[in-house]
DNA sequence: ATGATTGGATAGTTGTACTCTCCAATATTA
DNA sequence: TAATATTGGAGAGTACAACTATCCAATCAT
C-alpha cells in the first residue's frame, strides 16, 4: 500500500498523512526505492489511533505523539511508564513547583480517601489544579463529594485494573489507552445521567427511549 | 475599582481583561465617566471563572462565551437550556448529521442501560463519537464495561441532582458549573485511582500516604 | 516513452489567544 | 493650575498550532 492509498483508506489528505510522518505520529513504511515507500494495516490503525486523540481525545499532536512514544516503548519500569503517560495528557496541571506543600488541596483530598500516592504523578497536579478551579470559580468541593466522586473512581479502576493484561508491553497500552479513550465515554455517560435523572425528576415529555 | 486594578486581582495583564471585555467574556463596568469605568467584585469573580473554564477546563474562549451566556440569561426552559449548555462543553461530537440513525452505537448503549434520552441532546452525539474512536483505536468498548460506567454515573448523577437549587437561574449555574468543573476533578480522581489500584497489586515502593 | 505518483523539503494558510500601540479624554499630583 | 499618568476603546501585530499547498527530481505504470 502506497501512501495515496493509504490515506485514502483513512479518509484523510495526502499532505495530512505526510505531515503525521513529519511528526514522527506514524512510523514510516518501508522504503522499496528512493520514492516510494509501502505501508500496511499496521499503519492504517496507527492513522485511526492518531485521529481518535486528536479528535474526541483532544490531544494536541505533541501531545499524542508523547503518548504514542510510550506506547511503543514502554521502557522496563512498568509504573513509571503509566506515570509518564498520564501526564502527557490533558489537562496539564503545573509542575510539582517550588513549596514545601505544593499541592494542599489535592493532598488533602487524598489523605480523606485514605488513597496512596505519589507526589510526582502528574494526575496529582491535576487534582490541585481542578480544585483549585472550582474554588476559584465559587463552587468548592464539599467533602462528601468528594468522597462519592472518589469511590466511584476507586470502583471504576479496580474493575480496569482488573482486566489488564499481564504482559508489560500489553498492559502500558491497555491503561495508556484506556484512559485517554475511555474518559470521553465517562464523561458523555455522567452528562447523559444527568439528564436521565433530570427528566425523571423534572418530568419532562420530548425524550424517547 | 479601576481596570488596572481588577487585572491586578486577577492576575492578568489589562490588556487580556480588555480582550475579554471586547469578546464578551467579562461585561463592562459602570462608566463614570467618557475615560473611566468603575469594576466590582462581581467582575472579579467573574473573571477568575472564566481562567477557570479556559484553564483546567479546557474551553476555548468561544465556546467560555457560550457557556456563560447561558448562565447569565438562562431562558425560561430549564430543559433545553441545560442540553444547549452541556452542548457548548467540549468535546464537539458531529451535529445530529443526516441518516436515519445518526448515532447507533451511542443509541444501542442507552436502550442497554435503560436510559431516558433526547437524540438532540449534545452528549448523545459526543458518546457516538467517543464510542467510535475507541473503536476505531481498535479498543472497543464492552457491554460489560458500558454498563459499569453508566451505572456510575448515574450514582454520581443522583448524587448531583438531589442537591441542584429548585431556582431555575441557580439551578443552570450549578449544572452547568458542576458539569464543567467537576469533570476534570473526577477525572483526575480515576486517574489517581488506577494508581492506588495499581501499587497495591503490583506493590511499589515510592509513593506516600 | 511519457504522463502520473512518490518522498521529501519548504513555504503558505487559517484560526486562536492574546499583546501592543495609539489616541483623546480624564484623573492625579506637584 | 500645570505637568504627568491612566483610562477606555479600537485596530494592528504577534506567536503558535495544525494543517495545506507547491516544488522537485526520482521512479512507476502503461
Amino acid at each position: 500500500m502506497r501512501i495515496s492509498a493509504l490515506a485514502a483508506e483513512a479518509g484523510l489528505p495526502v499532505a495530512t498523512v505526510k505531515y503525521y510522518l513529519r511528526e514522527g505520529l506514524l512510523q514510516p513504511g518501508i522504503a522499496t526505492s528512493a520514492t516510494q515507500a509501502s505501508y500496511d494495516e499496521h499503519h492504517l490503525r496507527r492513522l485511526r489511533l492518531v485521529r481518535a486523540l486528536t479528535g474526541p481525545v483532544g490531544l494536541s499532536v505533541q501531545q499524542a505523539r508523547a503518548v504514542l512514544q510510550l506506547v511503543d516503548e514502554p521502557g522496563d519500569d512498568l509504573y513509571a511508564t503509566l506515570g509518564r503517560a498520564v501526564g502527557a495528557l490533558p489537562p496539564e496541571g503545573a509542575e510539582p513547583a517550588e513549596a514545601s506543600d505544593p499541592f494542599p488541596r489535592a493532598r488533602a483530598a487524598l489523605e480523606e480517601l485514605g488513597q496512596v500516592y505519589d507526589p510526582g504523578f502528574a494526575a496529582v497536579a491535576q487534582l490541585e489544579c481542578a480544585l483549585a478551579a472550582a474554588e476559584d470559580a465559587g463552587m468548592p468541593i464539599t467533602r462528601e463529594r468528594l468522597a462519592r466522586y472518589g469511590r466511584a473512581a476507586a470502583d471504576l479502576a479496580a474493575y480496569d485494573l482488573e482486566r489488564m493484561p499481564r504482559e508489560p508491553h500489553a498492559a502500558v497500552e491497555y491503561t495508556v489507552l484506556g484512559t485517554a479513550l475511555y474518559e470521553p465515554v465517562l464523561l458523555a455517560l455522567r452528562r447523559l445521567a444527568h439528564q436521565d435523572v433530570a427528566v425523571r425528576r423534572l418530568g419532562r415529555a420530548r425524550p424517547v427511549e
